[in-house]
DNA sequence: CTAAAGGTCTTTTTT
DNA sequence: AGACCTTTAG
């Protein structure tokens, strides 16, 4: 790899603190890893030093498969890689505050369709009746203000109102009572216990030596108090970023932070890479002219410096009359490029254009829907991830029918007939035996709540009706870009039984009748519009398809060919919106730098920019009158205009370039897995593709949360005996308290279960306590990097080591509740994958795996020895389901063994495909 | 030119 | 559902 002297340097900054600014296409994400590895390859640092924050989880998949290849090829096989953090802020704080105060082991995180069923079903408690907003109505602007103080910096001299006071106090004491975290609390618990916690701050900094922050310029005031409180361990930091591409101000970001890094640390080097090397001559010029009429920036210039020569044609601005036309040139312009020649790296092979290799990108969603129809009229496969149609679907709308039914609203002929619509493959007598069985589960006022259960209604209608995937199937009708049509009712499917499963979870308990109406409510008022339609779920393959999304979510992507339609005023720039906003509850003087939250040219500009800075060679810019708000040309368009090499051609013409086969730029996404993913493909590939794939959530039963419990306290236990403290006289009763959460269950079943837990840790405790001292790893991560983008993350409960009459043998324990196992049989391919990860972690081999069953009336332990010999064979057998995965290769292909026990087969019925 | 009428109205990450 | 923008009427 050929660095420039800039970014040279940039990789061996790693003495002083480093402030790098990136522009686009500077080959950031390259120098960051090859500066990681230069760290890494200092005498005195380990990878536990070693802390990288990104900004998605993607972003941190691509980062971490980068850096470990480099380290593979320059460092060889050096241990302990898992050590080194490489992930979200927020996945970071969630693990730091988990593994240091065990109390927060039983917490779960509520997201933002989780957060408001909570407020609303809390709604007297949570703060939000005394500050008068109303239920429902209010809620998500409840959040939003409850988001703004809580990440937000207030006014100098500002304090709030007491009710608005009580109001945070009371939703966070809300949300602990129920052992919940939204994202924010996630970070403000970390930094609190950084601040007044001893034990925890040195835990923390005790390790860290250097710190890496990616897309710094979107860092919001808690995550920068955060950086701060880490920076107190003398760490080294190193801030990547480019404010010119800050784009999510109105979520708190602030650019002062990146602007300013070099006044508020010492020792700060400060380099610019101000070469791109994505894109040609002629798009970088447009973006220059497009960005330079913003004031607010720091002074930098930016540098052709890639491969994509530009020519005439390649940047067009066309105005249009009508809609139509504007799209059809973008349908038209996308058939004429398919197959045209394009070099994707320099001196690399050329390859034809594909559709994959065109992105449509949006301000807005509404738009989409217009280009959507005119692509799909010209034969065009395209993917889109936010339009949401997921409720006009007809298995939606069936599924959804259910529960009307159970609610009296519609007769059994109706809730038929939707399911009629849906195929005609379905039987009729099957939908009659289905309607039989869940009119019994009608609820009734006398009913206990968890004889109601949604999802297991949800289930049981699925298999009395026969409704296994092969019945969708239809060659007549054609699914969506990369799926069947039965692939497509499945996923939706699936993601019905997510959305009962959000719901059921915070509503579980509540009274059938109760239960059944706020469901339809929820499906009504809240569920409509928030999830996406289930197929475009799949993380694990990209179709070959034109790509539309909107500009924030191109962030970081490129393409060859980038569309950019609509350029209106009032669309970029956006007008400003209307509505009720929160500024009707609160004031705008309160929070610090409250401008940025609102519409503000800059902003927009920098929007139009990202998404100028996204193509590598050709760039169509169009707009058209659409209604009465859309008349005028942006702007920024004529800004960019003046640019040399932005011609108008309404019909450009590319006949005079090569013609080559159209193949889609060969990109293996990275691919996260983990042990029991594995062990559900190993056992069934079709099951791997229900749970993991379509996301079927199984019914919440009562006793939930046993497993996790008992799992805690013995984790509790193990890991203050490595400590170094002596544990066998610890207060059981206390753990018992901190760490049982049963939140399905009655205070009955609560206490009964608390009763149990005692009962077994207590004798696991007597009948195991002196061989604590042989223990080697208590709860230990493990990562497992196959290369290829492929990763396997894994826990082990136990590691210890015994002395068998003077042999010492490695066991791996494995911790199991009965009631919480689905099944006990230990197969082959899960010893191996245990005798490969401990591999991994340590560089040396097991010898046997044991089975630990935790029972109430005793203890009992099954081992088994490891075969190391075949860690290579599994190893293989990783990576080629890795791939059948990607290629969706995930047929039904159990031994009836498996099958009969598994809890996936109400669903597939056991019928075997083909 | 002013006043009234009418049309249209975001972006999304984090386990 | 209130605010903002554009068009139209006079």
């Amino acid at each position: 790899m050929q660095y420039t002297k800039e970014q040279h340097s940039a990789i061996n900054t790693i003495k002083d603190n480093l402030q790098i600014i990136a522009c686009a296409g500077a080959g950031k994400t390259q120098v960051i890893s090859q500066r990681l590895v230069e760290v890494l390859k200092q005498k005195d640092v380990e990878p536990i030093n070693v802390i990288a924050f990104t900004y998605t989880e993607k972003a941190a998949a691509e980062l971490k498969t980068r850096v470990l290849k480099l380290c593979r090829e320059q460092l060889g096989d050096i241990k302990g890689l898992a050590d080194m953090y490489i992930g979200t802020i927020h996945s970071w704080c969630l693990q730091a505050i988990q593994d240091n105060i065990f109390k927060y082991q039983k917490y779960s995180i509520l997201d933002d369709i989780k957060q408001k069923l909570f407020v609303d079903k809390y709604y007297n408690f949570i703060g939000m009746a005394s500050v008068g907003m109303d239920r429902y109505k209010d809620t998500g602007r409840f959040l939003a203000i409850m988001a703004l103080f809580r990440e937000a910096e207030l006014n100098e001299g500002v304090k709030l109102p007491e009710e608005w006071e009580e109001a945070v106090k009371s939703y966070e004491e809300t949300l602990h009572k129920h052992s919940y975290f939204d994202f924010t609390m996630i970070m403000t618990e970390v930094i609190k216990n950084l601040k007044s916690n001893k034990d925890f701050q040195d835990n923390v900094l005790g390790n860290l030596k250097y710190l890496v922050v990616d897309e710094y310029q979107d860092v919001n005031p808690v995550q920068e108090n955060l950086i701060e409180e880490l920076s107190k361990s003398n760490c080294n930091i190193c801030v990547v970023g480019d404010d010119d591409q800050t784009l999510y101000e109105w979520r708190l970001s602030d650019v002062k932070y990146i602007q300013q890094f070099k006044e508020r640390y010492k020792d700060v080097s400060y380099i610019k890479l101000e070469d791109n090397f994505r894109s040609s001559k002629g798009i970088i010029d447009a973006a220059i002219k497009c960005i330079t009429n913003n004031t607010q920036r720091l002074p930098k210039i930016m540098n052709a410096k890639g491969h994509q020569r530009f020519r005439d044609g390649d940047i067009i601005y066309n105005q249009y009359e009508d809609v139509e036309s504007e799209n059809q040139f973008i349908a038209e312009t996308i058939q004429k490029l398919r197959g045209k020649e394009f070099q994707d790296r320099n001196g690399g092979a050329k390859r034809g254009l594909d559709y994959s290799d065109c992105a449509i990108l949006l301000r807005t969603w509404k738009k989409a829907t217009s280009i959507m129809e005119m692509l799909a009229a010209h034969n065009i496969p395209f993917v889109v991830s936010g339009v949401n149609n997921l409720f006009e679907r007809p298995e939606i709308k069936a599924s959804k029918a259910i529960y009307q039914y159970l609610n009296n609203d519609i007769e059994e002929d109706t809730l038929k007939a939707y399911w009629e619509a849906v195929s005609e493959n379905i039987k009729s007598e099957d939908i009659d035996a289905a309607i039989e069985a869940i009119s019994k589960k009608k609820p009734n006022p006398k009913m206990y709540f968890s004889t109601f259960n949604i999802q297991e209604i949800f289930w049981t209608f699925i298999e009395k009706a026969k409704l296994s995937e092969e019945v969708f199937a239809d060659k007549e009708h054609e699914g969506i870009v990369g799926n069947d049509i039965n692939e497509v009712i499945y996923y939706n499917l699936g993601m019905f039984s997510q959305i009962i499963n959000d719901y059921a979870s915070i509503h579980f308990k509540d009274k059938p009748i109760w239960k059944l109406k706020g469901f339809l409510n929820f499906l009504r008022y809240s569920a409509d519009g928030y999830y996406p339609e289930g197929w475009l779920n799949n993380s694990y393959k990209t179709p070959n398809a034109v790509q539309i999304m909107t500009v924030y979510q191109s962030k970081g992507l490129e393409f060859p060919i980038v569309f950019v339609p609509g350029l209106n005023k009032n669309y970029l720039p956006i007008k400003r919106p209307g509505g009720k906003q929160i500024w009707h509850f609160i004031e705008r003087e309160w929070i610090k730098d409250q401008h940025r939250l609102e519409v503000s040219e800059e902003a927009e500009r920098r929007l139009f920019y990202v998404a100028i800075t996204r193509s590598q060679k050709y760039l169509f810019i169009t707009r058209s009158k659409e209604n009465r708000l859309y008349q005028k040309e942006s702007p920024f368009a004529k800004e960019v205009s003046n640019s040399d090499y932005i011609i108008s051609d309404k019909n450009p013409d590319y006949s005079h370039l090569e013609n080559l086969t159209p193949t889609p730029k060969k990109e293996a996404g990275a691919i996260q897995l983990n042990f029991s993913v594995l062990k559900a493909f190993f056992d069934c590939p079709y099951r791997f593709k229900l749970i993991s794939l379509y996301g079927f959530v199984s019914p919440i039963t009562e006793r939930m949360g046993y497993g996790n419990s008992i799992h805690n306290v013995l984790m509790e236990m193990h890991r203050r005996h490595l400590n170094g403290e002596d544990v066998s006289n610890i207060n059981i009763d206390e753990l018992v308290e901190n760490h049982v959460h049963i939140p399905y269950a009655t205070n009955i079943v609560l206490d009964n279960i608390k009763q149990t837990t005692n009962n077994v840790a207590t004798a696991y405790l007597e009948e195991n306590h002196k061989e604590f001292d042989n223990i080697e790893y208590a709860e230990q991560e493990i990562q497992i990097d196959l290369g290829d983008g492929i990763m396997v993350n894994g826990r082990m409960d136990l590691i210890k080591k015994i002395d068998l009459d003077g042999n010492e043998s490695t066991t791996i324990i494995d911790f199991k509740s009965k009631k919480e196992s689905q099944d006990q049989d230990i197969t082959m391919e899960q010893l191996s994958m245990y005798a490969l990860g401990y591999k991994e972690l340590t560089g040396k081999t097991a010898d046997r795996l044991q089975i630990f069953n935790l029972d109430e009336d005793r203890n009992s332990k099954h081992t088994q020895r490891l075969d190391n010999s075949k860690i290579d064979e599994i190893k293989e057998r990783i990576i080629t389901s890795a791939n059948d995965i990607r290629d969706n290769k995930l047929q039904k292909s159990c031994p009836p063994s498996t099958c009969n026990t598994c809890w996936q087969r109400q669903l597939c019925s056991g019928v075997k495909a083909n």
